[in-house]
DNA sequence: GAATCACATAAGCCTATGCTTATGTATTCT
DNA sequence: AGAATACATAAGCATAGGCTTATGTGATTC
């Protein structure tokens, strides 16, 4: 799982909604089409991708995959934001409080 | 300057080097290209699509034009990245407290 | 004011990427 | 066992993205 692929997983508006729905609640592939207009394999790819990103797990449950947020790509997305704490805009300055915990 | 711009410019490794390069003090153009082995229209471009993203401003200074890191860019990601703080490893669970002064 | 410097833009090429249709692979149901 | 369901993978296509070479633009220097 490197800060590349997370990057250009999120780099895709459809992958963002998706990880963005499953935020709300782990669910298997079919339930995340729902209402989305898009394809089976599509979808598929797209789990594809931000599974080996790191954002996303997925847990086989009979036929059905649960997928789910994987706090994992989270943390390293925060740790390259914290890279960039000097830069940080006064709204978000308390963040710096807990940057020494999130050091390598 | 929209959220999928801005992930959409940190997507590229060449971009996101230039940007850590500018977090540690701006610079003219060309001296971001010192030890970088690109070319001047390519350096050009990347500053153009980190620019429109909101990650980077620049400053004409006689013939040449700094760039900076810009907050603003930062401040969207980490509002991306408060929606879910729900998922937030422990590790950076200390985010929480300042979560409330993120949301727009 | 002509040459030079710093940078931006244009046009074209090549690869990456996201989609589609078709097919493969588990798992469940009858 | 056979059909159906849930999902993954393969192959092909069309667009997007990053690079190159060439040229344009604004500022400085001689």
């Amino acid at each position: 799982m490197m800060e590349n692929e997370i990057f250009r997983a999120l780099a895709d508006p459809t992958r963002r909604s998706i990880f963005e729905k499953l935020a709300a609640g782990g669910m298997n592939a079919s339930s995340l089409r729902d209402g989305m207009e898009i394809s089976q394999p599509a979808m598929s790819q797209h789990l594809s991708v931000l599974r080996k990103a790191g954002l996303v797990r997925e847990e086989r449950q009979g036929r059905f995959v649960n997928y789910e947020v994987d706090p994992d790509g989270l943390l390293l997305i925060a740790r390259w934001l914290g890279k960039y704490r000097a830069y940080w805009p006064a709204r978000i300055d308390a963040l710096k409080i807990l940057l020494k915990d999130m050091e390598p």
